[in-house]
DNA sequence: ACGTTGACCTATA
DNA sequence: GTATAGGCCAACG
């Protein structure tokens, strides 16, 4: 497994509940700002992946679940954002602005301040 | 081996 | 404000 892969999903894991993040905030952050695709990929591997990881956080730029029909159910990321109180209407994100984790923000400052 | 596709993003027009 | 174009890199047929 690439070291790509790995620090995407380790990010995800990082997300906290209630939050979403987008692809390109995590390509941004792994210094891939322009191969948004590949983490979008990533996630398709995380499925194989034994530890769980909730991609469900992880939308675009829009705040849109593109990424729904590559759960087992379409309705199943939704119900999952819900389930952690995630409001989601007409497949978008309510507030996404506000729900918004940008780790390079989040984490870089983590980081700082230890 | 080549062409197409894809859970995207940014930039022009 | 929507529309189109380009770029990126990996997987699939």
């Amino acid at each position: 497994m690439s070291d790509f892969y790995e620090k995407v999903f380790e990010v995800v894991r990082q997300i906290p509940v209630g939050r979403v993040t987008s692809y390109g905030a995590i390509a941004r952050y792994l210094g891939s700002a322009q191969s948004s695709r590949m983490v979008g990929w990533a996630m398709n591997l995380s499925h194989h992946q034994e530890k769980f990881v909730p991609a469900h956080r992880v939308v675009n730029r829009n705040g849109l679940l593109t990424g729904k029909i590559h759960f087992g159910s379409p309705n199943e990321m939704q119900e999952l954002l819900e389930n952690e109180g995630i409001a989601v209407e007409n497949d978008c994100v309510t507030d996404f602005e506000k729900l918004f984790w940008d780790p390079m923000k989040e984490l870089d400052l983590e980081q700082f301040e230890r």
